[in-house]
RNA sequence: CGGGGUGUAGCGCAGCCUGGUAGCGCACCUGCCUUGGGAGCAGGGGGUCGGAGGUUCGAAUCCUCUCGCCCCGACCA
């Protein structure tokens, strides 16, 4: 493309309320342009990348014996009142209503189209397995919509479903699958861990993340120094080093200690480090259970984890009415002795003794606490979020923690959608069982945004070659100079022709102006025509990678550049 | 949904407190000039000041309501 020819809007300042970076040069390179909160337009440069990724994972997922469909973004209500979901799903999911009055959704997710479709299609395990996939855009009515296109409302999305006849064949296709990612994702030059992840209210047995790691992620993720163990915070296990449980050494005893509410104040207070004390949250669950979780002070609670015990959707922290009530203090002084309700604690707690734990009156707490003299536990879990420096949970290493932008998950889905929509198949003993599913997500727009997030420099965007816009850019420096416009206007042609992906800028403008925005928008090559290199009958060749800049003979650099972007494409 | 903020030209902002002809920088258009790192000069176009109502001789400015957007939190395949 002709740069004089092209819509490229490009910024020279940074849109106010663009948090990250890749939002921020994503604005400013002309790729993105906002139309409502979460919702984007796609310009013409930033639909190049979007197509890159596309077109690498559709190759991949062909690859992988998937199937390319697609399913409307409208969907009817039956559908989603059949598997239960119209009234579980909730606020994010965006219903409306036609001219007729009958009901519909912007599809979030489609389990349940594709089941239907399946349902209607597939009667026999000869069939099987089967993997579909679209790439489509989703509608998810987020609470919060920030970061541009790392957390949208409307996003473009890979979605794929497997259906198998039993749980060995399922895990074969869920290993396809999460094979095709690694390599999508390698393709895509990202740096990324795949992790073990909670499977969240989408149910199912097992899942992992692919996270790209990035300062701007939104999930933390440990991994291990050792072996190959990594997982979400939110799903994350840690060794127990210390299993024996100590004797108590002190007496229960009763302390002042006045206005001191929080783990901190009460450490400083008593000058204790806070591994001494014993956190008691107070909470209460979606049925409406009150109870008491002990955490080491230091510690955070795991809510996924607490609510995976308690088989519950959502655990709140109790109002200060109703701590007043259950402990008969002020909130800030609670603690497990005397407490009326039910008690857990995580794992640690055991191997503590002689603690400081709330006295349930107001500024006061007790030292010298220990469990099973000073008061029960009715269980201990592992509640509390794992941290850096924990240890692995598989082998003797240490747990490290990293910011990661999710960027695919695939799910071992089981039966959930196949039993509730009679998605059923005979087997070959001729009886009717219901499809093993899995389902597999790649956002797509989050997936370039994450790239820039780790592909970037003060200039600009420094695009890995595979979804880079443009391969390389031609830089006229003075377009109205005869020599110049032919000289780069023929390096054009020969690229044209060898199919790369080229953008001449010929337009009439300073030579600092297209060196600042061929930077900012990242692309990989530079070619700077000019009449002083041109009198020693050369171009200046520069990657955006490294800057390096060298002259290369005119007649040698077509095919210089062709071999490089080839040559890159397949590292 | 709770807390905080903001809305004035495509983008970034000033003006509002203390009411009196709507401004600046960038971008855009024309001309001259310039051409290896976002030049310079001159001229020009573009705004129902988010919307509705109110107070006032007069509202971007004061009051009420409303909508959008942003940040923090809760939330989230």
């Amino acid at each position: 493309m002709r740069l004089t020819e092209y819509l490229l809007p490009t910024l020279k300042e940074t849109p106010a309320d663009a948090e990250i970076v890749s939002h921020r040069l994503m604005l400013r390179s002309g790729m993105i342009r906002k139309v409502a909160a979460g919702i984007y337009t796609y310009l013409p440069l930033g639909l190049r990348s979007v197509r890159k990724v596309e077109q690498i994972v559709r190759e991949e997922m062909d690859r992988a014996g998937a199937m390319e469909l697609l399913m409307p973004m409208v969907l009817p209500a039956e559908l989603w009142q059949e598997s239960g979901r119209w009234e579980q799903y909730g606020k994010e999911l965006l219903r409306l209503r036609d001219r007729k009055n009958s009901e519909f959704c912007l599809s979030p997710t489609h389990e349940e189209v594709i089941t239907d479709v399946v349902r209607g299609t597939v009667r026999s395990y000869r069939q099987l397995p089967l993997n579909l996939y679209q790439i489509q855009g989703k509608f998810r009515d987020e609470i919060r919509p920030r970061f541009g296109l790392m957390r949208g409302r409307e996003f473009i999305m890979k979605d794929a479903y497997s259906f198998d006849i039993d749980d060995v064949s399922a895990d074969s296709s869920y290993d396809k699958m999460y094979q095709a990612y690694q390599r999508i994702f390698k393709r895509c030059g990202l740096d990324f861990r795949a992790v073990e992840a909670d499977t969240g209210n989408i149910g199912g047995s097992s899942s992992h993340e692919f996270m790209v790691l990035a300062e701007a992620g939104e999930d933390a993720i440990v991994s291990c120094d050792s072996c190959e163990y990594a997982a979400n915070v939110e799903k994350a296990q840690m060794r127990m080093d210390r299993q024996t449980v100590p004797e108590p050494t002190a007496e229960l005893q009763l302390v002042g200690t006045p206005q001191r509410k929080t783990i901190a104040e009460v450490a400083q207070f008593l000058e204790l480090p806070q591994s001494r004390l014993i956190k008691t949250l107070l909470v209460e669950t979606d049925g409406g259970e009150q109870l008491a979780v002990l955490l080491r002070g230091d510690r955070e609670l795991n809510e996924i984890k607490l609510c995976r015990l308690l088989d519950c959707l959502e655990v709140t922290m109790l109002s200060e009415e109703a701590v007043q009530q259950l402990t008969g203090a002020p909130s800030g002084f609670a603690g497990p002795v005397d407490l009326s309700c039910r008690i857990l604690a995580d794992n640690e707690v055991r191997t503590m003794a002689d603690s400081v734990i709330g006295a349930n009156q107001a500024d006061a707490h007790y030292l010298g606490a220990n469990v099973g003299r000073d008061f029960q536990v009715s269980e201990f879990a592992d509640l509390r979020q794992a941290v850096a420096g924990d240890g692995c949970p598989r082998c003797d290493g240490t747990l490290q923690s990293w910011r990661g932008i999710e960027v695919g998950h695939v799910f071992k889905l089981g039966t959930k959608y196949s039993q509730a929509l009679g998605a059923k198949v005979l087997n070959a003993n001729g009886k009717d069982v219901p499809l093993v599913m899995g389902c597999y997500g790649i956002g797509i727009g989050r997936t370039v945004a994450a790239a820039i997030e780790q592909n970037y420099d003060d200039s600009g965007i420094i695009f890995p070659m595979p979804i880079a816009p443009f391969q390389v850019i031609i830089t006229l420096l003075n377009p109205k100079d005869e020599q110049v416009r032919e000289a780069g206007g023929q390096l054009y042609d020969q690229l044209l022709r060898a199919g790369i992906e080229v953008l001449l800028d010929d337009r009439d403008e300073r030579p600092g102006s297209k060196f600042k925005d061929a930077e900012l928008i990242g692309i990989p090559i530079r070619v700077t025509v000019g009449n002083r290199a041109l009198k020693e009958d050369a171009f200046e060749v520069q990657k955006r990678k490294d800057g390096e800049r060298q002259m290369m003979a005119v007649a040698d650099t077509a095919a210089w550049l062709i071999d490089e972007v080839k040559r890159e494409l397949a590292e």
